[in-house]
RNA sequence: GUGGGCGUAGUGUAGUGGUUAACACGUCAGGUUGUGGCCCUGAAGAUCGUGGGUUCAAUCCCCACCGUCCACCCCA
């Protein structure tokens, strides 16, 4: 028997409303924002990913699904969204439109990964992305932005962790400074740690291994070591979302050394937003800047910064708090009829649903079987037409809601009737 | 890629080294002739994840593989 391929789900009428709540919300707080949709093709030149992304990153290392199509190119289902927009915004020579260009998308994501909680190989996510100023502004307001959706979305108990990365030639003196510190305890670092110190050392930083991140308590800082113009871009930031305190009075954050990011185009500001209690993989919006990106890309040199949006994550979340979200709107009318009556209910129903009345027709059972198809079908009103009906060109129409009494209308009638009740 | 838990009808579970694998929910039908919900009766539905092995005999024991869940890794 046929079923999904691993680390993919199909997502069932149940789940929809999950979905829809989610999009919606996400929708309209870009629109809030003045984020215009972007879409973009689920793949790429596999290039694009292996500059954008980073070669080194396990994303591209051995993460990717990649294809040779049928003419030699070799294609790459998207992994992320950042690059592609990036590409995007290259492409159609966004820097002649007013800066900073805001877009948001929301497009499943692929990566060959083990699946587990909050992790699968097809994952959907809402990201938004403003290309071309540099200024903290904009920081604050992506930050604003995904508190926004957050709690629009009606979750509470996340927090927001901060931090600053620096910019890459401040970087790397940081990290040989990093990397000589942990050394110095090599002694007392786990295997993975050990593996990891000389592969990606600020990865230290966030290890989940106890004695790591005692030692890490101590580590240099990032913070401790940005430029000027790092520093003040910093500064202003953190003053901005002080302010944005008082605009939301549930608005937090902390900033916190200890976090990184795997993806080789940040620089400075970095955040993510994470339930309070999360497990394994609970980050729900990870972002930052990435200004060297455009330019890697082949672009004239651009500041962005964005964040992504793991929708998987967040309507486990919605669970998890308990989250009522909208049903879908309601099946009107369930149309229930015998023997000749058969084409008439044919006819009614397009009548009824061109006036926007759901509705459906019963099958062709028994009369009983069709009341008890009607009941389970959650309809609000069975639309009963038999013969005796047709002869005095009326239905009748029962409330399967309520004990209210059966009532006969007029053919002509039924649609204003069932669209009033 | 590493480690651990788990794989029995659509779903959730029970069960046993040996004749027709059980229960609940769900589905379908019927309970007299045109009225659902409750109730009653019946039916359909499972190669007991797949492939090997042990055994006279395996759904049950062993191994491998696959899948799934969880953790690591990584990340949304």
């Amino acid at each position: 028997m046929f079923k999904t391929p691993r680390g993919t789900q199909d997502i069932l009428p149940a789940e929809q409303p999950y979905w829809d709540y989610v999009r919606k919300t996400a929708a309209r707080v870009a629109f809030e924002f003045g984020y215009g949709r972007i879409d973009t093709p689920m793949f790429e030149a596999t290039s694009l990913f292996q500059r954008g992304v980073g070669d080194e990153t396990d994303i591209v290392q051995k993460e990717m699904y990649s294809f040779e199509d049928n003419g030699g190119d070799s294609l790459t289902l998207r992994p992320e969204g950042t690059a592609s927009v990036c590409r995007a915004y290259i492409e159609h020579g966004m820097q002649n439109l007013p800066q900073p260009v805001r877009q948001y998308y929301v497009a499943p994501m692929f990566r060959y990964e083990r699946p587990q909680a909050g992790r699968v190989r097809q994952h959907h996510q809402f990201g938004v992305e403003a290309i071309g100023d540099a200024s903290a502004t904009v920081d604050a307001e992506i930050i604003e932005l995904g508190f926004r959706y957050l709690s629009q979305l009606g979750l509470s108990h996340f927090t927001l962790r901060l931090n600053s990365l620096a910019d890459p030639e401040e970087r790397k003196p940081y990290l040989a400074m990093l990397h000589d510190y942990f050394s110095r305890y090599s002694g007392d670092l786990p295997k993975v740690d050990l593996a990891r110190l000389e592969r990606a050392p600020l990865r230290l930083l966030d290890s989940k291994e106890e004695a790591t991140r005692k030692i890490g308590e101590d580590a240099p800082r990032a913070l401790d070591y940005l430029g000027d113009q790092s520093r003040l871009h910093w500064e202003e930031l953190t003053g901005l979302l002080e302010d944005l305190k008082e605009t939301y009075p549930s608005f937090e954050y902390q900033t916190d050394h200890r976090l990184v990011r795997g993806l080789d185009y940040y620089n400075r500001t970095v955040f993510e937003f994470e339930p309070q209690n999360a497990g394994g993989q609970g980050t729900m919006i990870a972002g930052g800047r990435y200004d060297p990106l455009i330019e890697i890309l082949g672009g004239p040199p651009t500041p962005g910064i964005g964040f992504g949006s793991g929708i998987e994550r967040i309507i486990l979340e919605l669970k998890a708090q308990e989250v009522p979200v909208p049903q879908p709107d309601e099946l009107k009318a369930v149309i229930v009829s015998v023997g000749p009556a058969r084409n008439a209910a044919s006819r009614l129903a397009a009548e009824l649903r061109s006036h926007g009345i759901a509705t459906v027709l019963a099958p062709a059972r028994s009369f009983k079987a069709q009341m008890r198809y009607a009941n389970q079908s959650g309809a609000v009103n069975a639309v009963i037409l038999g013969e005796r009906e047709l002869e005095a060109g009326v239905a009748a129409l029962k409330s399967l809601r309520s004990d209210t009494p059966q009532v006969e209308v007029p053919l002509d009638k039924a649609a204003a009737t069932l669209a009033a009740g």
